[in-house]
DNA sequence: ATGCCTAAGCCCCTTAGA
């Protein structure tokens, strides 16, 4: 099967173009992020037309994501990990979706940025981080197939990103974050695009500004990280780059993995 | 030191992204 990840910077913008991935690709589930819109405004039955079920967890403007599978309901296991925004009085944010789909336990998130570093929305997202570990280690302990993937907003290491000077003082690639990711590779799960390609220089993400996709100015920050059980089934790891270049495309490129059967 | 570019919502500029 194969599993896929796709920030698509507002599902209303980007449906034609999502719609043309998803016949083109065919994941068997398909997690998306920055939907961008309510959820009464999810266009369900665009994907009921291409045979995919779906699930979401919107909200107005910001965030939201949805995991959608190919022939089947996505059946809902959480939603939000239980933190509120960084702004006072602020509800919880449409970060985190978990479903389980033919046998395997599908953890979709939208990590916050982070930005500006020092400052709340940067201790957010390392509290937020450190809910995602608490969570990962109970399904862990549970011992259930599970596949950890989204938009996790950190530049891991240095061979990462096309120049770390560009990068450094941004909240993608502080110590802290970068420790809070390492945190979660010790506990035991396996980063799939970085175990195929250990040198790095895969790119998941280029800014809309600046002329960065022609000039390859890119970063990893798209991720999918395995259980040992779903790291036995590795067959592929890949992104989709070359939909990263077309009309009225996202910022990010889909990642996936194929698992064997 | 800042804008570069894009999307959404609401009012044609602001907020947020990364």
């Amino acid at each position: 099967m194969k599993i896929a990840s796709f920030n698509i910077n507002g599902i209303k913008a980007r449906l034609p173009r999502l719609k043309e991935w998803l016949a083109e690709t065919r994941p068997t589930v398909a997690c998306l992020q920055e939907v961008k819109s309510q959820d009464e405004n999810f266009p369900v039955s665009e994907f009921e037309e291409l045979g995919y079920q779906a699930i979401w967890h919107g909200q107005k403007s910001f965030n939201g994501v949805a995991i959608l599978a190919d022939g089947t309901a996505p059946v809902e296991a959480k939603r939000g990990l239980g933190i509120n925004g960084p702004k006072e009085g602020e509800g919880e944010q449409a970060r985190y979706l978990e479903a389980d789909v033919n046998g395997v336990r599908v953890c979709n998130l939208y990590l916050p940025n982070g930005n500006p570093h020092p400052g709340p929305k940067f201790d957010y997202k390392i509290a937020w981080m450190k809910l995602l570990r608490e969570r990962l280690q109970e399904l862990w302990a549970q011992e259930i197939p599970t596949v950890v993937l989204g938009d996790f907003n950190v530049i891991p290491h240095d061979n990462d990103v096309w120049a770390v000077k560009a990068m450094q003082n941004d909240a993608l690639m502080q110590p802290e974050s970068r420790d809070a990711y390492f945190r979660l590779l010790d506990d035991g799960w396996t980063d799939a695009l970085r175990t195929l390609n250990p040198r790095g220089g895969v790119w998941t993400y280029w800014d809309y500004q600046a002329g960065a996709w022609q000039r390859d100015h890119g970063f990893r920050i798209d991720h999918i990280l395995l259980s040992p059980e779903c790291a036995d089934r590795l067959v592929a790891a890949g992104v989709d780059k070359d939909h990263r270049g077309r009309e009225k495309a996202s910022d990010h490129a889909p990642v996936w993995v194929e698992l064997r059967d």
